[in-house]
DNA sequence: GGTTCAAATTGATTTGGATCAATCCGCCCA
DNA sequence: TGGGCGGATTGATCCAAATCAATTTGAACC
């Protein structure tokens, strides 16, 4: 499992327009407005990544940032043995890199087909000269990842397999509602191995733990990478023990 | 277990000179030279918090932040029927107080007398305008502190208890080589309770593990806070199972 | 329509760490 | 000098989730 290549995934369309970009109103973009974003516009570079390519790996060099403009991607770190623990999962307008040993201390890997932004370190520090309300925005996103951190501590460290599942679901679904898109269904663009690897359980645990969530009326399962949330049920209640 | 009382603790000596503190070479101060921490000593208050009095409780409002000079804090987040993740533990040197959605999201306790700077955010925002190089450096403490969170979510999704000691005694006695410490012989401020709250585990569990690493040789333990590690053990490789 | 193959589910059994239950130890203080 | 007490250790038992082991499902392809 070495360096697969960084991905010379078809770079298309690198011309980028951020002043009409969707995505301009999340991540860092959102502090910049007019002449700013053209700026930006002009040191990103959009490109397409594959399924299942690194955007970057543990070790590599830490000479970039990116924001993902859609798809989805895991971070991860790994033991030496294979055993693997997924961080976060990455979707559209989520902001990726940061770094400050020179190298990434973790790995990052489209679970989809994947468009990003990508800026130069480089690039961007001369922007961050020009404008400190970039950095005061990176730290507000650093300080709300921290803030997920810690809760995700809390999942892996002491709560149950149903509990975790149901924290899963209930940020899934709160970020859908965020997001403006339909809460009740979900659309889980990841793998039962994927979920397992966040969770810090097995894949096993994770299908037998929605199946029983199935039996009890909680959730419907549709197809396998759909989820339907019964109304009226307490998610946040339930996903912290007040069962 | 409602709040008990922001800790109207000894506040003595408030004319701090942050010219010649111990701690200056440290957390964000350590960008500040000068005149600069002249207006920091202007604005910083210092004082004196009890063992088991709180700096916060998660959900006060986060209007201050700070260092800690002397003692150790643990930070920690809870479950309605009191179980509890510890998600780090602060030292002389360590910054805290960071949030953006108003209210602090963990609680913070003093686990030994402790001595701390408390900032008014408000004051420090004044400073930020002014030095926005005190914004780079915050984002590279938050930048470390989410790499920090990474790590310790690999461990408490996928280690095993022995790993789980074996890294924990791993970072401690690399955070004691890096502030010029005796690096053999550790000096463990927190109880047994508070080292498995902070790895996942029970109190009998983190005994009996400490017990069998004494039993390999591993470590001597003349007293149940102190730890002495067995020169040439690779602790780094045994933490990643590398056995 | 049949074949392949990976992902998901379900079932049987095992196990690492939790839980329940005594001690043990050191420290404070009368 | 001995009793009380909280923290730590050690022992016995239990159990939630892991592991091992088949199916089942469904999408891709001929």
């Amino acid at each position: 499992m070495s360096h697969p290549a960084h991905a010379h995934a078809h770079e298309r369309c690198n011309t980028a327009s951020c002043e009409v970009c969707d995505m301009r109103h999340y991540t860092f973009c959102s502090v910049l407005e007019g002449k700013e974003l053209s700026q930006l516009a002009a040191i990103v570079h959009r490109e397409d990544i594959d399924q299942h390519r690194f955007l970057f790996q543990e070790g590599d060099a830490a000479h970039e940032v990116f924001n993902i403009l859609d798809g989805t991607v895991k971070l991860y770190k790994s033991l030496p043995d294979g055993r693997t623990q997924i961080t976060g999962f990455l979707f559209p307008g989520d902001f990726l890199g940061l770094s400050t040993k020179g190298d990434y201390s973790y790995s990052a890997e489209a679970i989809t087909d994947v468009r990003v932004c990508r800026f130069q370190r480089r690039d961007l520090n001369v922007m961050f000269k020009d404008y400190p309300k970039l950095v005061d925005r990176l730290l507000g996103i650093a300080s709300d990842e921290l803030a997920a951190a810690q809760e995700q501590m809390l999942l892996l460290g002491r709560k149950t397999a149903q509990e975790r599942i149901l924290s899963f679901l209930h940020v899934m679904s709160e970020r859908a509602r965020r997001r403006g898109q339909p809460v009740s269904s979900l659309n889980l663009t990841m793998s039962r191995a994927d979920i397992a690897d966040y969770l810090g359980l097995t894949i096993e645990t994770v299908s037998r733990t929605l199946t029983k969530l199935r039996e009890k009326g909680i959730i419907k399962l549709p197809r396998p990478q759909e989820v339907v949330l019964a109304e009226g049920y307490d998610l946040a209640a339930a996903a912290e023990g007040d069962a």
